[in-house]
DNA sequence: TTGTACGCGTTATCAG
DNA sequence: CTGATAACGCGTACAA
């Protein structure tokens, strides 16, 4: 591939000039810069980004670290990031497939050689302290739904307390009084602090919700249906069902049609996040919406900002709150 | 961030000493190598990728461009990639939103630009001479989705007119004999070839397919709502619906339930893709496998292999066939 | 307005 | 076994 040096050479000129050309430096003479111009179109000459990152010490990517790319939940999460990056005329370095401590922290590890600038990161494995040196390492580093109060000015975080809770109130609202749940068995904050806030809400109402009736598995639709049978299994009574995310929701749902359940009539159901799934499912699924699109917008902007040299304000911090979504899976008792 | 010459320094060795240890040189002294080593953990080194990708002329990265990530289809397409990626330690640079020609050129030339060594492309707006040109010039590069005679070894691809044949043949075996589309109003290959599909299969069994039984829209959900209203407003009777893909199949189906229609009893339908939309929605939908996934596997090990200089086989190609997954969605007439 | 020369962080080729 | 030193492709003071 051609380099500057290829095209001073077929335009009699130096390297200098051709390295003002390409980056329309201040001083150079019309007619020459034509010239430089037009060799470069016939050479086809590409400026090498990894050369000029060295020397500018700056790379203009950012590296995005999610779990798996095939989940809708991450995809749009790196959408968002897309729509800011590509404003920018950033590149996106992309590591997915961290489900463990050891290929998340690899994965960073490995952006970090790339010198990308910023950093958007879903990390659930990696302890706060490993966390916060990274983020005292590199400006441009944002964690995305999680929240680490010694960082909180890198943290874009959802409310999942509040979610918790306002999925239940909306089901207590309707007059359901016997709740279950399914949540997710991953041994990570999300589903402990979602049912800390179910809780919230069954017990200003006088309700519970006993652990025979929270049945843990794998967050995804079969981790759904099997949970669901689980709790058909035990014969348990209940008229409204929370689920830690829709794709359990769907899984349950379909269990239950399966079963001859009718929904909502007879069992009630919300999600949690809102993916499109929520739409498309039948009866349409009622549920909390995790504006993750727009919060990874948030988080990569953030993080271009700091990279950019903008010093973080302290004390603030970008918690968003989910909101429910009425839909058709929930009926008024 | 410590570079090598710190290393050195604080180690009172040469900078070849380190880059030995670094990349497990083949003669250096035990001792020399822990001592290097402990210092460069203490001072966090990490090699710079740009520098290393300068001298040595290799970057291990893979550029994949793709239209749209908040797609399910083009997600999996990415995970597809991802997995091959990561056993190769291989970084992906990503490059979406590319709808328009100019946007999909400048994401090749932003991937060429940080010199990837390999390149998954889902090109559908850019002319096949300009693809040429860009594979004659990268031996890494692959085109997904997409056949192009002159490169055929270049391309993996699905037969989208058996693919077209199949859903209608199956179709017409159940004892359908009205049949309908809703296609994508794109004017990229895939819907024509789809269609050629359907009419072979509809004219080997004495069947039609007028142009009044075809509408077209945006391929997603929206879409095929869309169609299907036009298609009821228009008051054609049909007892099978042929969609483009899963999602304008959910669409449709949507609709038809909100006008009291069953489905299947009073119309079938048949979705393409088979992502995971299909088995959520309900009825579960009859459909054709595209393994996306697996095809974009292919696509990364073969544009991996290609960089690192193995020729690619003349006259060879890649081509998938999807089949069929009998859900249901389709009745038996 | 243009050219020279140095350095960015590495690897690799020589000598020692 | 180890150490100079020349590239890699580019940006940029400093000269001219």
């Amino acid at each position: 591939m051609a380099t500057i040096k290829d095209i001073a050479q077929a335009a009699g000129v130096s390297l200098a000039t051709v390295s003002r050309v390409i980056n329309d430096g201040p001083k150079v003479g019309a007619k020459t810069r034509e010239r430089v111009k037009t060799i470069m179109k016939e050479l086809g000459y590409r400026p090498n980004a990894n050369a000029r990152a060295l020397v500018t010490q700056r790379s203009a990517s950012l590296g995005v670290v999610i779990a798996e790319l095939h989940d809708p939940f991450f995809a749009t999460l790196a959408h968002g990031v897309e729509t800011v990056t590509r404003k920018q005329n950033v590149q996106i370095l992309l590591s997915a497939g961290s489900i463990a401590r050891e290929t998340e922290l690899k994965a960073i590890e490995t952006l970090l050689e790339h010198r990308v600038e910023a950093m958007v990161v879903h990390s659930k494995t990696l302890d706060d302290d490993t966390l916060i040196a990274f983020a005292n390492q590199i400006p441009g580093f944002v964690l995305i739904n999680r929240y680490i109060p010694a960082i909180a000015n890198r943290c874009v975080w959802l409310d999942n307390v509040t979610g918790g809770r306002l999925m239940a109130e909306y089901a207590i609202r309707q007059g359901h009084e016997h709740l279950a749940l399914i949540s997710s068995h991953y041994q990570i904050d999300d589903p402990a602090q979602r049912l800390e806030g179910i809780r919230l809400a069954t017990s200003n109402a006088g309700l519970t919700l006993p652990d025979s009736m929270i049945e843990y598995a794998t967050p995804d639709q079969e981790g759904g249906e099997l949970a669901m049978q689980n709790l058909l299994a035990t014969g348990t009574h209940f008229t409204a069902l929370l689920a830690y995310n829709d794709a359990m929701a769907a899984g349950a749902m379909a269990v239950m049609q399966d079963h001859g359940i009718d929904v909502p009539e007879q069992v009630s159901i919300i999600g949690y996040d809102d993916v499109l799934l929520a739409k498309y499912c039948r009866p349409k699924l009622t549920t909390l919406r995790y504006p993750i699109e727009m919060m990874a917008a948030k988080a990569a902007e953030l993080a271009l900002k700091y990279a950019s040299g903008t010093a973080p304000e302290e004390g603030l911090t970008f918690k968003y709150t989910p909101t429910i979504v009425k839909r058709d899976s929930v009926a008024r008792l």
